[in-house]
DNA sequence: AATGAACAGATTTACAAAATTTGTTTCATC
DNA sequence: GATGAAACAAATTTTGTAAATCTGTTCATT
C-alpha cells in the first residue's frame, strides 16, 4: 500500500495536518470535528478519508508530527552551542519559545490540561533520553577520563525536569531563565569553596542574611 | 490515636479534616459526600455542619490546611540544612517523600491532574516566594558583597521548578536526584573551566558531605 | 456537644428520543 | 488521477425528563 509518493500527496497530507492543528489552536480538541479541519485545511471530507483511516489517526499523527517537531526544533538549538552552559540556555529558552509560539500547544493547556500532563509524563523517559545523549556528548569533553554516563543520566534527569516546567509553567521573563543558570552555578560554586578545601575568601560577615521580605499576592 | 482531648471543639474540626483526607484518599473528590466524610471521620452529617458552613467550605479549609502542612514540613526540613548545597537537597528530597507519603495527593494526581495542576500553578509564586527567604539567606551568606537580592530571585525560581517536578513526576529513586545536584554541579564547574581561566581545583573532591556517586537502576 | 431523623430544595443519575458525526460509497468534475 | 459533493447506515453525542441522591436546615433526643 505503499503510494508512488507524488509531490501533491504528500503535500495534501501536510496542508490537513496543518488545518487540523489551526482548527486546535481555535476550538480546542474536545469539540473538534471533521468538518472544522475542512474548514481550516479547505479540503473535503472526502480527502480527508482518503488519507488517514479515521479521526483518531489523524489526530494521533499529528499528535506524533507535533512532538518530533518540538523535539527536533528544541534540541536542535541545543546542538548548535559550544560550551553546556549554552546548550543548557538555549534547550530552556527554546522550549519557552516553542510553548509562546504555538497558539494550539496553548489551546490545550487551557482546555486540557490532564491531557497534556498525561503526554508529558508518557513522554518524559524519552525526551530524557535524548537529552542524555546530547548532554553526555559535552560532558564527555569536559571531563573524558572519570565522566561515568551515570552523571550525563542523572543531569539528563533534571534538564528533562526544568525543560518541563517551562512548558507547563512558562515564564514570561526571558532574562530570569539566564539569570537562574548563573545562580544556581553560583550557588555551587560558594558550597564548592565552603564546604571543601580552603575558601579563597566567600564567608564573611554572613549574620545579616538581610531577607527583603517582600510579599507577593496569591490565590 | 491521640485519644487526649484537650480542646473538644478543635479535636472534633481536625478530626473531621482527618476523616476528610483520609475520604479522598479512599475514593477521590469528585464522588466525594458528606456521608463518606461521616464514615472515616466517625461523625455524624448534623456535627460536619456545625463545625463547617458548607461542603465547599470543608474541602476549600482541607485544601488551606493541606497545603500550609506540606509547605511547612518542607521548608522546615530546609531551614535546617547548613549548606545550600544540602538545603537543595533535603528541599527535593523532601518534596518526594511527602508526596509518596500522601495517598490523598496521589489519588487526585491520577484521578484529577487537573485539579492538582492548576492548584499548583496557583500557589507557584507563593511557594518561590517563600524559597526565596530561604535560598536569599544562604547566598548572602555566601556572597554578602556582589549577591543582589535579583539572585536569589532567580535561583529560587528554578528550584521552585525542580520541586514542581518531583510533585508531578516523582522518582522512585532517591539517589538520582543527588546525583542529579552533583551532576549540575560538575557540568557548571566544567564550563568554569573551559569557559574561564584555570581553574585551581576544577573537578575534583567527591568526599564531601552527601556524594556518593554510585550507579542506580534506570525505572 | 453530639446524634439521628425528618424535610425542602438543589444536584446528580438514568434512560430514551433526537440530532449530530463518523466512516463508506458513489458519481460528477477539474 | 485527485478532489469535491452527496447519500447513506452506524456510531456517537446531545437533549429532555423522571427518579434517585445529596445538601443544608431544623429540631427533638441523649
Amino acid at each position: 500500500m505503499v503510494e508512488a509518493a507524488p509531490d501533491a500527496t504528500i503535500a495534501t497530507r501536510e496542508r490537513i495536518l496543518d488545518g487540523a492543528r489551526e482548527a486546535i489552536a481555535l476550538h480546542g480538541v474536545a469539540k473538534l470535528g471533521m468538518a472544522d479541519i475542512c474548514a481550516t485545511s479547505g479540503m473535503s471530507r472526502g480527502t480527508l478519508y482518503r488519507y488517514f483511516g479515521s479521526r483518531e489517526e489523524l489526530l494521533l499523527e499529528l499528535s506524533r508530527r507535533e512532538a518530533e517537531r518540538f523535539r527536533d526544533e528544541v534540541l536542535a538549538a541545543a546542538r548548535e552551542a559550544a560550551t553546556p552552559e549554552e546548550q543548557l540556555r538555549l534547550l530552556l529558552e527554546q522550549v519557552t519559545q516553542e510553548v509562546q509560539k504555538n497558539r494550539a500547544l496553548q489551546r490545550l493547556l487551557e482546555s486540557d490540561p490532564a491531557r497534556v500532563l498525561a503526554a508529558i509524563r508518557a513522554q518524559f523517559t524519552t525526551i530524557r533520553g535524548q537529552l542524555r545523549e546530547i548532554l553526555g556528548g559535552a560532558l564527555e569533553a569536559l571531563a573524558p577520563v572519570e565522566s561515568g554516563l551515570v552523571d550525563a543520566d542523572h543531569l539528563a534527569d533534571w534538564v528533562t525536569r526544568l525543560l518541563l516546567t517551562y512548558y507547563l509553567v512558562p515564564d514570561s521573563e526571558p532574562e530570569r531563565m539566564r539569570s537562574g543558570l548563573a545562580a544556581m552555578h553560583r550557588m555551587l560554586a560558594g558550597v564548592d569553596a565552603s564546604g571543601e578545601g580552603e575558601p579563597s575568601s566567600p564567608v564573611e560577615g554572613a549574620q545579616g542574611a538581610s531577607r527583603s521580605s517582600d510579599s507577593d499576592g496569591d490565590a
